[in-house]
DNA sequence: GGCGCGTCGTTAATGATTTGACAACGCGCC
DNA sequence: GGCGCGTTGTCAAATCATTAACGACGCGCC
């Protein structure tokens, strides 16, 4: 029951990748009353193999229980404190347009363990708004502003024109992630910058091939 | 340079994510003017390798020239082709939340290869409403509707309590597609229709695994 | 017109991920 | 208190994906 230290083996991006999924199928669970659960059931809610999800768990430490399978709710409280979401840290959006407005009115960062700290743009009637309780700050400032207060991850929602060079900026103020909204990937092999891309329209396309 | 007719390999599913990403960049080459490239430039644009490249395309048939490279507007036309961008598909929104609501504004569906035809809600404050272009009608309408011009794709933007029995009632409709973007990933394994599922949130949280 | 350079298409080797198999373990029942 | 059931943790095998190597081909240059 108690967490083992020596993990088995490193994990594989592959398997960081899917506990976010284990996550948030657990918190259903846990919301639901359910209180242990067997590989093979959350293997098949999710659509893996009940070998993958023992070897996933597995890189982590032994959560389960031989002949009784794993306690829902901690096994959501070991994930979340594998991927970090137990302690939150700073993160600013750069470019408040649609999309950008609608990540800060709508999507919660705080489930992700990030505190959303301040926005940024250069558009003079965007600057000085405040949305759901994010100030937009001018473009000017996210200088002397990240020097001030670390935030940690950047959330790139500019247009692709402006995109040119901010990603080396950002490295140099000391950001150690990006999650980039912009329509052109971020590839570095350079920084210690991680970059997570995000593309819906991957996504959808994707599906129009399926489609067919 | 011409297409041969017989594909080598089945392409997997790895190659097909990528196919996007080729797309998009070149896209963004044709616009800026550039007529040939080869697969190492196009690999380290896009972070890959070079040979990988080569494979993806070659799935599809031989668009290059030995000595030369691709020809960039052909190679964009003919991944448009793979992918079916080139011809549209309908689709429904269902859900004009937030979330919904900002799809609608703001995203690009024609790029994709879909037309946008209409969304339902259950929403008294909401029905009635038309946005960007699209209206929104009631959820009673959505069977009559779908059996009447038959839209091949849904867009799922509803909260995740309403999400019960409405895949497989999409089944039923005839639809072929569902790009889930609800709290809860949807496997099938029965029936025909392809799923898509959409999780910014899944994205974020393994960018704070990373970043710690 | 032949030679060499550049780049593709293709096949083989490597590496990563998933699946399958099984021993070890704990719990409840007799 | 021993036996059997259920389920994990773990190792090995199979599958899948990526990388590397190399022959084939076309173009330009001499």
């Amino acid at each position: 029951m108690d967490e083992r230290n020596g993990e088995k083996r490193k994990p594989s991006n592959a398997v960081i990748r899917r506990l976010p999924k284990y996550y948030r199928y657990l918190q259903e669970l846990v919301a639901g009353g359910t209180m242990r659960i067997s590989s093979h059931e959350l293997a098949s809610a999710l659509g893996f193999t009940a070998s993958q999800v023992r070897q996933d768990l597995n890189c982590f430490g032994g959560f389960g229980q031989q002949g009784y399978g794993y306690n829902v709710a901690n096994l959501r409280d070991e994930i979340a404190a594998i991927l970090g979401l137990d302690d939150r840290q700073g993160a600013v959006l750069i470019g408040a347009g649609n999309l950008g407005r609608a990540l800060l009115g709508n999507f919660d960062f705080q489930d992700c363990g990030f505190v959303m700290l301040a926005a940024f743009d250069i558009n003079e009637k965007i600057i000085g708004q405040e949305i759901n309780g994010i100030s937009v700050f001018p473009m000017e400032m996210l200088d002397g502003y990240s020097k001030r207060y670390h935030p940690a991850v950047a959330v790139l929602t500019l247009p692709p024109s402006a995109v040119g060079g901010i990603v080396d900026h950002l490295s140099e103020l000391g950001y150690s992630g990006v999650w980039n909204f912009t329509n052109r990937d971020i590839h570095l092999s350079n920084t210690a910058l991680e970059v997570e891309n995000v593309h819906f329209a991957d996504s959808l396309m994707a599906l129009r091939y399926r489609v067919k």
